[in-house]
DNA sequence: CGCTAGAGTGTTAGCGTTCACACTTATCAG
DNA sequence: CTGATAAGTGTGAACGCTAACACTCTAGCG
């Protein structure tokens, strides 16, 4: 502990107190073979003794990796950004990486370029973008060649590995449970146009029922705000006994405005919601969803990064799907009349 | 566009293709004084050309400055911390900062100051630490010297400013309201013991009670989930006619267990939460709740951090509190005697 | 006409690591 | 006893940038 509150030690310093040379401390603090263990002793004890911390950014400059991974994110408030990059985050320091983030406010194809340069600039080992709304799904062809990337959600991408969980199949799910319940058909309020996931279960929906040989009503749009699934709920017609809903957000204002109303869940209408958020099974009647798991594509998406930076490219899957998985709970029944 | 693709450009480059020396290139990024426009504009367009991006790890090692911060926060799912990292990173962007971030699973002293040499050794020019724990709170002080620290609630922590949501007079707030409908005593669902924000709105409920005179119940203990809202609902004695919950997903599972018991919400029993989650509004019925500013206290954070940062050490702000206000709803009314 | 000031530019030396070697010493086969 | 091999260690040069200073040149002054 040197009193001179000058500079942190350096790995000079170290090699001084040790009376060793700063290659042998390097190769202690890589844990390199042939280091005599009387000498990596010495050399521990004088790290310790000076508070000796490395410094990576001298060990970045040279290795040319700093083992810091890059987040673009939409609004991480959200339940689902919030998961995925939280599970994104998990798997990322498990592996030994850090994240640096970057949030944005507005998803428009120049903030996600504009993020996706700041971080491409600060030295970054590797990009995840969290991509889920068309917008920023083309930016991803803006990443330089150099930077090996991952997307999340991101539709197609051209270059960029893809993880996302099965939104269709997801929908899918809902309706069918449904319409075995014995309903006719299964009315639904949609996630914004712009977002993929929106895409997706809508085009989920309107399968199956076409699959099924059902009608298929005109789809309502909400913003995955409760206010917006309320503003639909006033909207239903009183002939629709069933209604699959984007989110559960909007599921919850669903569930209001028809408490609002009069109407009974599960009794006069069943509600399926999508994303199976903490509060769910307590809304009134608690709600049946569709679970996403979050952390399985946080996990994904790192895996598919950290492929693409390790040594061999492997034969890169271009594609990760994670399943959804229903979850039954009680505002849904069968219909009145069945 | 050089076609091969060895290595990037780095600063030798451009300078050698502007025809000048690397110095100037340097010059010009960093917008020094004292070059010709003539050969600023050559440079530029050098860049340009060679697609040069600046090597901002070779910057940090000389300057001893990454224009990096780190975070460490627990549980980023939650509505409270993803908010509050969330504001941190828009203020800490706006200020031309990148965010690190550690999210713990668990919170132990261990942990947090694990995560705190982890950002330490990164080369980090401060740190953020969300520790609503008192845990958390106590690995404040394992925070090198050499960097500077701000915590986000972090009870009153020796060498680090603080920044924290006024959580007593948010309870205050919350108790005032419900007595001044009339309510001869209020009940309360508490958080977690070892959170701080639980021990202030406890502190807060308690205090107000006693102030007006009022018995003071028993306090039932909660861990934030709906579920042991729920829970807590099912031991609430029947002569109670009010209750405020430390955070609105408790209130929300109490809602529910109520709502099983059919105990009318205001009519028989008023509920006040805590928080304002996007989804209160939306809750049966629309939760009275107190709102707290997780935006304002992010960017409170990175100004205290940024002011620490600055060439001249001000008389630093110890302590910044950010008021929290009621929001009014449904869930509240006079007791039904009144 | 020489001198000074300042604009504009280049040169050199780090920053704290790791990498690629070269070197020394002990070990062992022949 | 010699030479080859391996273990253990040191030396010097990168990595790509900025800081400090030195230099050149023009303008302006007495």
């Amino acid at each position: 502990m040197s009193a001179s509150a000058s500079r942190p030690p350096v790995m000079a310093d170290v090699a001084r107190v040790a009376g060793v040379s700063h290659q042998t401390v390097s190769r202690v603090l890589n844990n390199l073979p042939n280091v005599r263990p009387s000498t990596r002793d010495r050399i521990l004890q004088a790290i310790d003794e000076l508070g000796y911390r490395r410094n990576l950014t001298a060990r970045a400059l040279v290795t040319r990796h700093s083992r810091v991974l890059g987040v673009v994110s939409f609004d991480t408030t959200l339940f689902g950004p919030a998961s995925t990059v939280h599970g994104i985050e998990q798997a990322a320091r498990d592996a030994g990486y850090f994240i640096s983030i970057v949030s944005l406010k507005a998803i428009t194809r120049d903030s996600v370029e504009d993020a996706i340069h700041h971080l491409a600039g600060q030295g970054i080992d590797g990009i995840v973008v969290v991509a889920p709304q068309r917008q920023a799904a083309r930016a991803l062809s803006s990443i330089p060649d150099d930077i090996p990337a991952v997307a999340v959600e991101g539709g197609r991408a051209r270059r960029v590995p893809v993880v996302s969980v099965d939104q269709v199949g997801g929908a899918r799910l809902a309706v069918q449970h449904l319409l075995e319940l014995g309903h006719q058909t299964v009315w639904h309020i949609a996630g914004p146009e712009e977002w993929l996931e929106a895409e997706g279960r809508l085009k989920g929906w309107q399968e199956t029922l076409e699959a099924a040989g059902r009608p298929v009503p005109t789809a309502m749009t909400g913003d995955w705000s409760p206010r917006s699934g309320y503003e639909a709920g006033l909207r239903l017609p009183s002939s629709a006994t069933a209604v699959f809903v984007a989110n559960d957000q909007m599921a919850l204002g669903l569930l209001r405005s028809l408490s609002e109303r009069g109407v009974r869940v599960p009794d006069d209408v069943s509600v399926v919601g999508f994303d199976d958020v903490p509060e769910a099974e307590f809304f009134s009647p608690p709600l049946t969803t569709v679970r996403q798991d979050f952390t399985l594509v946080g996990r994904y998406s790192i895996e598919l990064l950290l492929e693409q930076l390790a040594e061999d490219p492997p034969a890169r899957r271009r594609r990760v799907v994670v399943p959804a998985t229903l979850v039954r709970r009680r505002s849904t029944a069968a219909p009145a009349g069945a």
